[in-house]
DNA sequence: TTGTACGCGTTATCAT
DNA sequence: ATGATAACGCGTACAA
């Protein structure tokens, strides 16, 4: 098990100095003689000598650590912020775990003590189905928190919060198809426990308010926000109300389900049916016809969140609320 | 910094008891009194106390961490690798790190080292570009280390391979569209210091030599792994040698490429030219029209080599090579 | 410039 | 069934 792991004593032992010595000669620190500190890491180095950040970590209580929670890396928005924060955190020295939820309330749960356990130096939540009673402990128990598409009641000493304004963007979709002349105009969100689900519809109802518009209970509808679900909501849509000729998606996913489902009945697009989709994930280019989109740089969102986090971990200077505002991009299903 | 962890002594006060005694009932021992353990149990969820993982390794030598490092979270068929691998991962209560090389030597070498560092219990190493020479090192220091799409010139104690056929992929491929009677076949794969795009090569040579047909140098390309890689490299192709009728791709992504440089130079498919892509990324079934391309379970292959990985550090029995055959899926493009 | 003693939070060992 | 003590590998404070 211990696969005999050098320590720093036998670096120490090799190059006839004693322990502190080396430590000053591998964290750069001041007060030793140059050729001593290039000595001992040469011979660290021969040892191959890796010091043990757990050891290290648990006297000074930081652990160069930082979690990642989120609902699926597969799906293509969460993937590019995923990459957008590791590779912010690993330019600054920073290892990320990663944790997948499923949506999943227990795993969660279970993934937020975990990293308590770790003793992460902060963690970016994204999209968390935590109720608010639920996710303050575990603010006040992490060092620090990004809160990525989540807002909170009251604001909390640590935890920035960083938010698509899918309301705004959604209402500009709305806007955007009432210009075309669009009449009927359906939206279908994602499950009605999610945050940006509910912004989307207020956006679209703040939208359809603001044209005087009648919103209509019927062509409103929750999917999973996947492909499948969008599909299988526009097919349902499209058989109770034929007149549709417009589509507000949750996400591209679901999006390019209504494409589909517009396929199958034989649609055309954009003639008969307007799709929106929304974050414009890379897939949302290459489908034919290509999707009209909310577009939200994902990468930078990641890029964001994560320089937040670690303004935060610092105890740098950091705003408390960050809003990013999306932009519609016009492709050709729209 | 330490904003008052509670640690075990605090436990321990609280409940009267010994430190000894605190291990024992969190770690589920034998050796205790059941109401003990009840009572104790109790008031460190009171106290809200987390065990310190941290604290535990240094005397274990085990973290109950792992390491997963890949080219890019953000391309789908390895996102779908992490899904698969944390998912297995979580289940067996290890967490895991998420590291992204973005192809980049030093990338890799700093993350691994920062692994060894963490003192993981084992990792899996998707796609590595380092030498044999340079990766040796790595695989003597981790404890347990799973090799995905990366074969080694001899078995090394403590790791296991996981490669996907791609050289029988490529192969079936060229077979299939010789049977469709294209004649001029073209190879578009991916970066040349890539052990997978050197495997398509070889299955794209076998294929053509067993067929009988001659294989024509100026019909194979590198190109980096993206659609935009893909487009410009199909254009650079049909430029050069009108004559293509079929054209293989590194991956789906490389694939859609060429389908956006078949629209750009008005080639129809598949009456004009054959795409075929690989790996059957979510996407393949979502472009219009749909890729024909070498279905591999992108999810099941990062469970499958997390359970190997797992079993290496828990010191099971486990096949020290793995090989999963891809499978054709006939769709639109060809 | 270099070294010594101690503590970080936990588990293993041995004792009671 | 429970407790005392010594590790684990490193950094900090202070001494030399």
């Amino acid at each position: 098990m211990n696969r005999n792991r050098i320590t720093i004593a036998d670096v120490a032992a090799a190059a006839g100095v004693s322990l502190m010595t080396v430590s000053r000669a591998m964290n750069d620190r001041e007060g030793i003689h140059p050729e001593t500190r290039e000595r001992i890491l040469k011979i660290a180095e021969k040892l191959g000598y890796h010091p043990s950040q757990i050891a290290r970590g648990l006297v000074t209580h930081q652990t160069a650590t930082l979690g990642l929670v989120m609902p699926d890396v597969a799906n293509p928005f969460f993937a590019q912020i995923a990459r957008g924060a590791e590779e912010i955190a690993s330019q600054n020295g920073y290892n990320l775990f990663l944790i997948n939820t499923a949506e999943d309330l227990d795993r969660e749960k279970k993934a937020l003590n975990s990293l308590l356990e770790k003793e992460i130096d902060g963690a970016v939540l994204c999209s968390s189905r935590l109720s608010q009673i639920e996710m303050l402990p575990y603010l006040e128990a992490l060092p620090a928190t990004v809160l990525v598409n989540r807002t909170l009641d009251a604001p909390c000493p640590r935890v920035v919060t960083l938010n698509v304004n899918d309301c705004q963007g959604t209402q500009q979709a709305v806007d955007y198809l009432i210009a075309q002349g669009r009449q009927h105009i359906a939206l279908i969100t994602g499950p009605e426990n999610s945050i940006s689900s509910q912004r989307r519809l207020n956006g679209y109802l703040r939208g359809l308010h603001a044209q005087r518009l009648p919103a209509r209970e019927e062509l409103v509808l929750h999917c999973s926000p996947t492909t499948s679900g969008g599909e299988e909501a526009a097919l349902h849509l499209f058989g109770q109300q034929p007149e549709i000729d417009g589509v507000i998606a949750f996400n591209d996913l679901v999006a390019v389900g209504v494409l589909r489902a517009c396929l199958q009945t034989q649609r055309s697009i954009p003639a008969q049916v307007a799709v929106i989709g929304a974050d414009d994930i890379p897939l949302a280019g290459l489908t034919n016809p290509s999707l009209t989109t909310l577009h939200v740089d994902q990468t930078a969102l990641g890029e964001q969140a994560m320089t937040a986090l670690l303004h935060l971990v610092c105890g740098e200077e950091t705003p408390k609320r960050i809003v990013v505002e999306p932009k519609l991009v016009q492709r050709q299903s729209a």
